[in-house]
DNA sequence: GCGTTTTATTTTAGGTGTCAAGTAATTTGC
DNA sequence: GCAAATTACTTGACACCTAAAATAAAACGC
């Protein structure tokens, strides 16, 4: 038992279960938010002590690893699904830090490119490497049709939920 | 289209999706992440322009409701899976709003049972069945089979995660 | 072409989150 | 029985988060 497996009792799991009712959809959310609760705990504390980064710095390096060419700060807020005015901050730190820089795009003076650093990049393939290890690790015991299985119901409860934030 | 809706493209949108490969898991992790954050940021919009409540408050008054003694804080912060340095203000914040009472343990004063008033549980009746139907409506396109199979895996899941956090 | 509208970003106020250090009450161990 | 350890909670410092108002630049409309 490590530092990061402080023991949840999770907001769902005293829900009297009685599978068949009018109220799965109701238990799939709620299950649905302490898997992820439970994961994000964990791999952000991890990312906290061995990498002293928060999760969403690492978030939004992610975004930009897989876009060299950089991404405006509204693709960036749309792509990590947190408000506009959350990420002049935090994009802030990442420059303090050295791992990202920001230019003006001359053509646009409204938009503000943000693009990895060489150092960013060198540290983010080492975050993003020991955050796979430990997703995986936390994954372990599901069969690989499991996760297959749980990648397309997802699919599918995503679609779900935007064809209705779109009604 | 409301204003609960703003369309996000999410965190995991953008993969290139070449399933089979190795880093299911990980991909997993990514989807399960996005479809939460996509469904808690409409909950917590929706919360708080019709109830005017946060979205950690309700999470609160969901577990009083269930357990009408009350709950010890540390019992409250372990099910919400939040750091019990955390609930110290929210209760209080909920205190101040008439919804939940605070009494410390006679037989342990070190202990402080909260509960939820009358006014609480009269109001977070009509957020939970609001909720309820938000939910409903975001998984709508889910057939019954797809909910309860994914109640499945995800418990299969959260076992996984909960198992390897103990070790 | 010039005022109006829209778009991109920042700022502000307030709530929530962590961790670490602090306080108070109970339990342990000798 | 009393010092030491543990448990329950609070506080303080800092990071993130939202919503809404403010600023600035570009696009639109007639």
């Amino acid at each position: 038992m490590t530092e990061h497996s402080r023991v949840w009792i999770d907001a769902e799991t005293k829900i009297a279960d009685a599978p068949g009712d009018h109220h799965d959809e109701l238990r799939l959310w709620l299950r649905l938010f302490s898997v992820t609760r439970l994961m994000e705990n964990d791999v952000r504390s991890r990312l906290q002590n061995e990498f002293d980064v928060t999760f969403p710095r690492f978030d939004i390096l992610s975004q930009l690893y897989r876009v060299p060419d950089g991404l405006i700060l509204g693709e960036l807020s749309q792509r990590l699904m947190v408000s506009p005015g959350n990420i002049t901050s935090v994009i802030k730190r990442l420059m303090d830090d050295g791992m990202i820089v920001r230019n003006q795009n001359p053509n646009d003076r409204r938009e503000n490119i943000v693009q990895m650093t060489a150092l960013g990049r060198e540290k983010f393939i080492q975050m993003a490497a020991s955050n796979e290890e430990w997703v995986r690790n936390l994954t372990k015991d599901l069969a690989p049709a499991d996760v297959k299985a749980l990648l397309a119901l997802l699919q599918k409860m995503k679609t779900s939920v935007r064809r209705a934030l779109d009604e």
